[in-house]
DNA sequence: TCTATGTATTATGTATACATATATAATGCT
DNA sequence: AGCATTATATATGTATACATAATACATAGA
C-alpha cells in the first residue's frame, strides 16, 4: 500500500506537494480507508508525507533542497553501514556471494535498459548491504531513506544514461568492501551516492519535471 | 499514544522483547484498538517494535548490541546535524538564544535531580538543534532515533550521576557550535553521544535491569 | 503413551458507521 | 456592495463489528 503510493510519486502520477485524500486513494485502490490511513501514517513517519491534524496529508516538496538533504544523510548512514558490512563480507563467503549476485542482477537490469528494473536492482543491492551491516537500527533508518531514494530515482535525471557507469560503481563498491581501507570505502560510497548531483542544474531540472505534469 | 508506550518501555513497565496486544493496550488506555494499532505501526517503522503479520507485535531486544548501534548511528547523524546547525546559529541570534534557553532548562532540571525531567530537557535541546539543521529528513530520522535515545536514558546506568557533567557537555556543544571547527564539532558530538558507553560492563548491567523485573 | 488431526478460541486485518472539526458558500446586516 | 456570521458539506479521527488466520487444546488412533 505504502509502496504503491511511493511508486506513484516516483512515476509522477502523484506530484510534489500534492494533497492526498484517504477516501480517494481507498476508492482507487479498492480498499477501505483503514489500510490507506495506515500507509499515510507510515509514510509520514518516514518523511515522505506531511500530515497536519484535521488539515489533510500532503506529499512533501520534492525540490532540490530535499534531494541534497537526502544525499547528505544517506552518505553519512551508508558509510557506517558499509564499514560494518565489510567486516561481515570479509569473514563469510556467503555474504560475498550475495553481493556478487546483486551486482549480477544490476548488470542484467542494465542490459534490458528498463529504468524501473534498474531502480529495483540497485535498491536490492543496497538493502542487502544494510542487512549485512547487521544493525536493525540502520535497517530501520534505511527503510525510511530508501523511500526517498526510490522516488528520487524516478524524478532525477541521472548523469549516466549510459548504464555502464552504474555497473562500474557497484563493482567499485564491492572491491572497497572486500579489500579497501576505511577511507577507500567511505570514498566509494560518497562517489556512488552523489551520483545524480554532479550538477546543480540537473537537480533543478528534476524538480521542474516533478512539479509539472 | 506512541509516546506513552515509549515512556512505559523507558520506565520498565513494558520490558525488552515483550509481546504487546492491541486489545490489552486499548483497554488499559481506554481507547479503541484503532489508535493503538496506529501507534504500533509508527513504532514499528521507527524500529522500536517488530511486527510480523498475524503473529503479533513485540518490543525489540533492548540489549547491549542495540545500545551500541544506537550510539553509532546517532553519532553519524548528529554530526552532520550539528555541522548544518552551526551555520544557522552563527548567522541568526535568535537561534543562539534558543540554544542558551535549552541549556538553561537542562541546568534547571539537573538542579531538581529529576531524571525524567533531565531526559526531557536533554531531548528538547537536541530536537532544537535538529530543527536548526533545517533538514526535514534529518528531523524525520531523529524522530525515529530519539525514541531509542529516550528509552535508553531510562534503562542505562549513566556514568555521570553527578549531573554537572551533563551541563558541561552541553556547554561544550554550544561552544563548538558557536566557534568550533568542523572537527571540534564532530569531537564534541561524539563525546556527548558516547555518554553511557564508557564501559561495556555498564551497558551489560543496563541490559540486565531492562530484561528483569 | 505419544502423535496427529480437528475444533475452538483468540488476536489480527479490514470494513463500515458515527462524531467532530474545518473549510466553503450563502445569506443577512451594516 | 462588502464584510461578517451562520449553516452546510466534506474530510479526518475514532469506535464497533465482522472475517480470517494462527495457536492451543482436546480427542482419537496407532
Amino acid at each position: 500500500m505504502a509502496d504503491q503510493i511511493v511508486e506513484a510519486i516516483g512515476s509522477k502520477r502523484i506530484l510534489s506537494g500534492q494533497r492526498l485524500f484517504e477516501t480517494e486513494l481507498a476508492q482507487q485502490l479498492s480498499v477501505s480507508r483503514v489500510p490507506v490511513r495506515e500507509a499515510f501514517l507510515v509514510l509520514q513517519s518516514q518523511g515522505v508525507m506531511r500530515t497536519t491534524p484535521r488539515r489533510g496529508s500532503h506529499v512533501i516538496d520534492l525540490d532540490e533542497t530535499w534531494a541534497r538533504e537526502t544525499y547528505e544523510a544517506r552518505t553519512a548512514l551508508e558509510t557506517i553501514c558499509f564499514l560494518r558490512a565489510a567486516k561481515t563480507i570479509r569473514t563469510t563467503a556467503e555474504a560475498l556471494a550475495t553481493v556478487e549476485n546483486n551486482i549480477e542482477a544490476i548488470r542484467m537490469a542494465c542490459v534490458t535498459g528498463d529504468k524501473a528494473a534498474i531502480n529495483r536492482a540497485d535498491l536490492a543491492f543496497h538493502t542487502a548491504i544494510y542487512q549485512m551491516s547487521d544493525s536493525p537500527l540502520l535497517q530501520t533508518l534505511w527503510n525510511a531513506m530508501s523511500r526517498h531514494v526510490m522516488i528520487m530515482f524516478g524524478l532525477v535525471i541521472y548523469r549516466h544514461n549510459d548504464f555502464a557507469t552504474i555497473i562500474d560503481e557497484h563493482v567499485e563498491l564491492r572491491d572497497a568492501l572486500v579489500k579497501g581501507s576505511s577511507d577507500e570505502i567511505a570514498v566509494a560510497v560518497a562517489r556512488h551516492v552523489i551520483g545524480p548531483f554532479d550538477s546543480k542544474a540537473l537537480a533543478e531540472k528534476a524538480y521542474a519535471t516533478a512539479t509539472k505534469t
